[in-house]
DNA sequence: TGGAATGTTCGGCT
DNA sequence: AAGCCGAACATTCC
């Protein structure tokens, strides 16, 4: 589910109902979506508030009163705070008034306590829409296929597969690119693709896709404007051929062979 | 039935 | 040494 635009609207969905609220107690089911002692991290939420819901990359960053909690949503994480706790539900905290719950079939996300930054936040490249172009051209100079980079959380924080197919469809360039050969306009073309989608995507609600809901439920729209992901076989929006799909950094990858070149 | 799915990490190879 | 590849994690869907 969940690149910078839908994590962005969690984010933005719960805010303003988390902030200044205390956690009376938690619940966790799950070894993988809570690793290490469960016990002890419910013991260490028991009574802190909530003093901030912000965003760093895909990451939901919520700063307590004492320590940090992040919320990575994985592939399927749901964070809600409306709705019941079903089958899948491996996270139940309940608030001095009202209610948070972790949803997550496959079970990819991970709910994680720290003291200070979290490890896995601290490895994370910029953040898209706040890099100058100039940074953005520096950090290019790679031999990397320029997919593989886009999907780097060390080199952009945020991206994921939906938005760099489209970016890079936005900019003219073929996925298998070598990041380091692209000329400086079409370097520029490539981060403005990335800030324009990134953030008509936030207008949009993300990009709902299967089952990607913000925490009140409610659905993206995003997905009405994708032009090459999940196209595969269908007529590129720009010249009518068919768009094509190829495996790149082990990823599904998007194209239209005619309008994007390396 | 096998393969793929919005993600990340790790080990091994070149 | 950077970059690439495959596997692993767990579940659903077609």
């Amino acid at each position: 589910m969940p690149e910078l635009p839908e994590v962005e609207t969690v984010v933005r969905s719960v805010a303003a109902y988390l902030t200044g609220r205390r956690i009376v107690s938690t619940r966790f089911t799950s070894r993988f979506v809570t690793p290490g002692s469960r016990s002890k991290l419910a013991e260490r939420l028991a009574g802190r508030r909530i003093e901030s819901v912000k965003r760093r990359g895909k990451f939901i960053i919520m700063a307590l009163d004492r320590g940090t909690l992040t919320v990575h949503l994985g592939m399927t994480g749901k964070l809600l705070v409306e709705g019941e706790a079903g089958e899948h539900t491996h996270g139940v905290f309940t608030l001095d008034d009202g209610l948070l719950l972790y949803h997550d079939p496959r079970q990819f996300g991970r709910i994680e306590f720290s003291e200070g930054a979290p490890p896995r936040v601290a490895r994370l490249g910029p953040e898209p829409l706040e890099i100058s172009f100039d940074e953005f051209r520096t950090r290019l100079r790679r031999k990397a296929k320029i997919k593989a980079l886009l999907l780097n959380q060390a080199f952009l924080a945020g991206l994921g597969n939906i938005y760099a197919d489209e970016s890079l469809f936005a900019a003219g360039i073929h996925p298998l690119t070598l990041a380091g050969k692209l000329t400086d306009a079409r370097a520029k073309k490539l981060y403005l693709a990335i800030q324009g989608i990134l953030t008509h995507a936030i207008e949009l609600g993300g990009s709902s896709i299967s089952d990607y809901v913000n925490g009140r439920g409610e659905r993206g729209w995003f997905q009405m404007e994708h032009r090459v992901y999940g196209r595969e076989g269908q007529p590129c929006a720009n010249c009518g051929r068919p768009i094509r799909k190829i495996l790149v950094a082990q990823r599904g990858t998007h194209y239209c062979p005619h309008c994007q070149k390396r």
